[in-house]
RNA sequence: GCUGGUGUAGCUCAGUCGGUAGAGCAACGCACUUGUAAUGCGUAGGUCGGGGGUUCGAUUCCGUCCACCAGCUCCA
């Protein structure tokens, strides 16, 4: 005689035991036809399911998540049984939901293409159009191995070994003649599985181990209805046109090249967006009492020795062999560098803190499948920086720095910041005393500044805990940039001291490393990324285009150009003999944030005509305003996203 | 690094079932002196990613190296 409890608080009492879906009729037919499973006590089951004790229930959807979820799951079984009618020696391994889809990695001997994809896609279709039924049974454990047996699926009997206990009731689920083994739950009807599309095949070790066999994975995605799916897309069409490299390449701000794999070279104009960057650092810093250092690229394998690098971190350096007989190797951190000039002549307690900034490149030999654009490359500029502190400083130092970052996220339009607190992992130096205190340095600076944080227990490096600042982006995309690192490793090793109001030289510093955009070529991939290139005008390599009507404007365009640069605006000059709505074009392509057009009416009253690269027309304006207007425009940085102007 | 895909003019791409290649844009030249997203005509531009094999002949076929792209974390 269940009694079933329903969200709003409602019960319901029946006879016999009832399954979800008879709840649900119970409730109303139009929600029983909805069904597609349950939360029973807060366990995911399916609606087929039946509920033998009082209980509280909710009626899963499509317009839940988790409805969506299993909608996904189920496409994978989809995907699995079209595969099979198309190809029957395929052997199913796994497939599970992902972030906005599902993939099922398989066994086939055919090399699966993207015409492939489209047949079975469309076979796909085909049997959800059926509206089937999904019969689930649970069985004994050998009825399960039995039945992969006689159908050949040796990854599925691999699962039953290792992965599920010998008196477990595995559930299968019948698509027709398709049999798929899954804790589910799944829809019950294959009419919910209708709006899904295959976005790609890759290749995937079975159970993630290189040493194991490798698979063919097929990645598709799924939704509740045709719109969403349709929006899904678009949103991923988006993504795709903002991409930096493609961007990058139009607005010419920098290339690579064969020769050197995963470096950068910069063009004059991304080149003046990086220096626009370090500048606004280093104003930023000196503000906030850093002193600003340099340290060599290529130091002395001892170095790296004495630092742990070479032990923990050999197989991403490039090192040289030299004629000297000597191993020096390019720096792949600039923190032993630092540790150097801290070493370097005597340090009082009056020195302390000391904020010493470098804006150093560093070179890591990533490996080859991993580099990406400006986003993952070999050789990159850090804004990095070193705090040498006292342990009573250590707290208040931490509060700062999260305070900096968040405060120059900001003008960039990245507000919406999720701060990772990474603790002790297993592996660690230092006593648990002194990892309470540094743990404890880094939660209360959070706690004081009331920001919230997630915290990943056994994240830390194995010298200390650490703090990441996770940005989102215009359309959503998480990036990991700066970090807060708290470091007693380094200090010990190179054995730092300074001398103490006692005169005594045998006191330890704390050191904090932290770096606010991480990478200056990261960064900026994920400013074009974010601004989809138009990028603000405080940052815009060239803020305004001059473009004559005419020959016979030049030399007031002239004129206006040098007052312009008189005033610190990025000023292009163009004076070429072609129409002027073919400079507009191609200068609006460029992205520059402001067109001033000089015809014979501009040229008589002493002013231009400014349009934006949005195409506003706001109109003509004597110089005075159009400073004025830059004036404005450049204070507000990159606060909000260019839509407008 | 591993798996799969891709590599043709500065850029975007077509093409050759094995007989050494073509378009648009860009560049350059000439004409045009132009009013808010592409003026017209002409010229030049390529060891078809590198080196090797098969072949009378390879950009095309084969293997190899390099680079790029996607994935390799989500576990019935």
């Amino acid at each position: 005689m269940p009694v079933i409890t329903l969200p709003d608080g409602s019960q319901r009492s029946f006879d016999n035991s009832v399954s979800v879906k008879d709840v649900a009729l119970d409730i109303g037919p139009g929600l029983a036809k909805a069904t597609i499973a349950g939360r029973l006590n807060n366990a995911l089951v399916d609606a087929s399911d039946l509920i033998v004790d009082d209980a509280n229930l909710s009626i899963i959807t499509a317009r839940d998540e988790e409805g969506v979820e299993i909608i996904r799951h189920s496409c994978a079984h989809l995907l699995g049984h079209a595969i099979k009618q198309l190809w029957p020696d395929t052997k199913m391994a796994i497939g599970p939901v992902i972030e906005n889809g599902f993939y099922y990695d398989v066994e086939l001997e055919h090399r699966l293409t993207d015409d492939d994809l489209a047949k079975l896609e469309a076979r796909m279709l085909e049997l959800a159009k059926t509206e089937y039924e999904v019969i689930k049974k649970n069985v004994s454990w050998s009825e399960a191995v039995d039945v992969f047996k006689t159908r050949g699926e040796n990854y599925k009997l691999e699962i039953l070994e290792r992965d599920i206990p010998h008196d477990a009731t595995p559930g299968l689920y019948h698509h027709d003649e398709y049999i798929d083994m899954c804790r589910g739950p799944h829809v019950p009807n294959m009419k919910f599985c209708q709006h899904f599309k295959l976005m790609r095949i890759s290749g995937a070790y079975w159970r993630g181990d290189s040493d194991k066999q490798m698979l063919q994975r097929i990645y598709g995605t799924a939704f509740a209805d045709k719109k969403a799916l349709k929006k899904h897309l678009h949103i991923l069409e988006e993504a795709s046109k903002r991409d930096h490299r493609k961007i990058g390449k139009k607005l010419d701000y920098y290339h690579m090249s064969d020769e050197a794999p995963g470096s950068v070279f910069w063009h004059p104009k991304g080149w003046k967006l990086f220096q626009n960057l370090i500048g606004y650092m280093r104003m930023r810093q000196e503000r906030a009492g850093y002193v600003e250092v340099n340290t060599p690229d290529v130091m002395d394998r001892s170095l790296w020795e004495t630092s742990g690098h070479w032990f923990n971190y050999r197989e991403n350096m490039f090192t040289t062999d030299t004629e000297d007989g000597r191993n020096y190797a390019l720096k792949p951190m600039n923190c032993p560098g630092s540790v150097l000039m801290f070493s370097q002549g005597l340090k009082s307690y009056r020195d302390l803190p000391l904020r010493m900034a470098e804006f150093g490149k560093v070179h890591r030999y990533e490996p080859s499948g991993s580099l990406h654009g400006l986003m993952r490359v070999r050789h990159f500029t850090q804004d990095d920086a070193h705090i040498y502190c006292t342990e009573q400083q250590m707290e208040q130092e931490c509060i700062d720095v999260v305070a900096l970052v968040l405060d120059i996220y900001k003008d960039f339009g990245f507000e919406n910041v999720v701060i990772k607190l990474s603790t002790r992992p297993e592996k660690r130096i230092g006593s648990d005393e002194v990892w309470d205190k540094l743990e404890g340095a880094l939660s209360n600076a959070l706690e004081t500044m009331g920001l919230d944080y997630v915290l990943y227990p056994g994240e830390g490096a194995f010298y200390g805990p650490k703090l990441e600042f996770v940005l989102r982006d215009a359309i959503g995309r998480d990036w990991q940039c700066g970090t807060l690192q708290v470091d007693m490793n380094l200090p010990e090793r190179f054995d730092l001291s300074y001398v103490d109001e006692d005169g005594e030289r045998n006191h330890r510093p704390v050191m904090l490393h932290r770096a606010l955009f991480g990478s200056l070529e990261r960064f900026i991939g994920i400013l074009i990324e974010h601004y989809e290139g138009s990028m603000p005008f405080w940052l815009s390599p060239e803020q305004a285009s001059i473009l004559n009507i005419t020959d016979k404007h030049a030399e007031y365009c002239k004129k206006l150009h040098e007052k312009l640069e008189y005033n610190g605006i990025r000023t292009h000059l163009d004076l070429r003999n072609e129409k002027i709505g073919f400079k507009i074009r191609e200068h609006t392509i460029a992205k520059v944030p402001f067109l001033l057009v000089v015809g014979d009416k501009e040229m008589e009253n002493d002013t231009v005509a400014v349009r934006t690269r949005k195409g506003k027309d706001l109109g003509v304006m004597p110089i005075d305003e159009v400073l004025a207007l830059f004036e404005k425009a450049s204070q507000q940085k990159g606060r909000i996203i260019d839509t407008e102007s």
